[in-house]
DNA sequence: TACCGTTACGAAATCGATTTCGTCCATTCG
DNA sequence: CGAATGGACGAAATCGATTTCGTAACGGTA
């Protein structure tokens, strides 16, 4: 069995009282028997009990990372988050716990926050606005600190960390007016709420400067839960009696999917159509033409997401945290010049 | 502050015991209290605190995945690992904590051990042999229960959970083999030890039981040190007086590389050269052409992992968990019948 | 009626730390 | 010299559960 703390007192023939505030610089402690204890610590091994320690100190030093949704599909998202996560909490002395199984399930979730086994949450997906904020109504009546990610919450009182993808789409769609393109589709995903927002007002917004009229022909509302959802983009902006001559698509794999049908149907890319995704996977950088797309950093939202959370756990959630975090361009091969100069 | 057991007593006139023993289904407790105290339980929303439960009963229902290694890059191997490991793990009530900042840090890992704050251990990715073996005398003489991943480790006592390396690369090479190529090309990587003893074995004995002699020109060991690495190998095969009709390679990466280096030398692929990854990466299913590999399911994996280690807690670690897994083949577009017969 | 066994419950110990508070002793000051 | 001050330490309470063990009450039997 572990060295206790007793066996620590016992030893040194000093009281559990002394060698505690010797190990934690806390109350007087003479340094003589200060250096006795620790070096007798050290010599033994002697390390704390978590769970005794937590159990008086009220924390634990852990925080819970809740994926609130359901992993259909391995992303290099969250193999970039979680490590990044993990590894700024660490920074702190504090470790992170998965929880993967309770998406949807609140009471799940008011089992955690009574536990107490973390002092605070980050909610990886929240879900619509209003359920959202039932959410934070629980959490906060719960006294639990608690931070969502990736996505934005318009809700002053909420704390979020989430990339600027209004800039996204407008970085992206700036660089296809630059190359000349004047027909640029866009495909809106309404499911994704606040990130579907903010990136139609980013391509809105640059067409808008560019002195582009927007023509709501060239923007499709797509929907996930369709079986051949991600060809259906495509083909719809093709049948069009006057196609564009860009596509800019929600994610990179439906832009991927594009590739290769345009592949089957003949259509050179980039020479006759540009195509650009959304999320910068590996996975965009090793199609043939390289995917153009858009990269934020999983990493950075994520590290962010800890340090933001550590601070509401010290402040005790006096104000929100909120961080938009910027996203950056990544121009590559699937897109050019259009033939035709763009007309 | 949430509410406790004590209040729970009180609100009902018993004493603690009896609510424990009626919540936890131990000891003598009548029909009639133990109904109360349910209802009074689901009530008051109580819920035991983590921290002083695992203080009592010495266990804390939670496993700990240390990435005993750099993660140098982001793989969908780590995405598909980790949600998995935590998804079984909270089948069976226990909780997943991260720990990946103590690559070699073999006090930090004592220290994790002696506070106690998990049931058992998780490494993925040990160290060369000798390490390993030092670090599971360590585990053993500090009773935690331990297991290795996604590397088998050739000692009897030692718990592992890896893949059938051997059985993939004898699966590549017979496919190659079927298709009619007769030199094919074998990419080592020495650095991790039993997975290339395990491949080339396999690459070795489909050649034996095709009746083709092993050709040592044909093999080459990579350096990953190297900045250049993953273009070395196929440099090297390619100025070869008599170059292979295929190559096989040690990762993913290695061959999409080869994929773009092959498109700039004017090789066409399949027609003129054919190419396996391994691994079975996201990437690998969007290059153009789309590239044959082997897959190991990292959820399989993990998931046994947790099993096993589930497994070696209940027993107290009586005898090793070993497994070895099946991979999958999955032949695409990089592989074809050579042009000229494989000769 | 006296005795015994069973049932249902509670008092108290326990897990291993931290923290509060009181005490002892040596100085220092008036 | 007596009182006040403060440094160093320990006894005991505390955190919130679980578990052991003792006992009251009850019913049945000799």
């Amino acid at each position: 069995m572990p060295v206790t703390i007793e066996d620590l007192s016992n030893k040194l023939g000093v009281s559990r009282s002394t060698v505690s505030k010797a190990l934690n610089d806390r109350g007087d402690v003479s340094p003589r028997t200060k250096e006795r204890v620790t070096q007798a610590a050290r010599e033994l091994g002697y390390q704390p009990s978590a769970a005794a320690r937590s159990l008086r100190r009220q924390r634990t030093e852990k925080i819970g990372l809740v994926v609130n949704y359901p992993i259909r599909r391995v992303s290099d998202f969250l193999a970039e988050l979680i490590p990044s996560m993990a590894t700024v909490a660490e920074e702190a002395e504090y470790n992170l716990i998965l929880y993967t199984s309770m998406a949807g399930q609140t009471e799940r979730l008011i089992s955690l926050c009574r536990s107490r086994e973390v002092d605070g949450i980050i909610i990886a997906w929240p879900p619509q606005f209003h359920e959202t904020v039932v959410l934070h109504r629980m959490l906060t009546d719960e006294r639990m600190p608690h931070i969502f990610l990736p996505r934005r919450v318009p809700h002053d009182d909420i704390s979020y960390v989430a990339a600027d993808h209004q800039q996204g789409a407008r970085l992206l769609t700036e660089y296809l007016i630059s190359l000349g393109h004047g027909r640029i589709a866009f495909e809106r995903l309404p499911e994704v709420y606040e990130t579907d927002y903010d990136r139609h007002s980013g391509y809105a917004q640059a067409l808008r400067a560019a002195g582009i009229k927007y023509d709501e022909s060239l923007v499709i509302s797509a929907d996930s839960a369709a079986a051949d959802y991600d060809t259906k983009s495509f083909q719809h902006f093709m049948a069009l009696p006057d196609p564009p001559s860009a596509i800019l698509f929600f994610t990179d794999p439906s832009a991927i999917r594009a590739l290769s049908l345009a592949r089957e149907g003949g259509i050179r890319i980039p020479q006759e159509l540009s195509v650009a995704g959304y999320d910068g996977v590996l996975s965009s950088g090793v199609t043939e033409p390289a995917l153009t797309t858009v990269r934020q950093s999983a990493g950075a939202l994520g590290a962010l997401a800890v340090e933001s959370l550590l601070k509401l756990i010290a402040n005790d959630g006096l104000e929100a945290q909120q961080h938009i975090l910027p996203v950056e361009l990544l121009p590559r091969k699937s897109t050019a010049a259009p033939a035709n100069g763009g007309a």
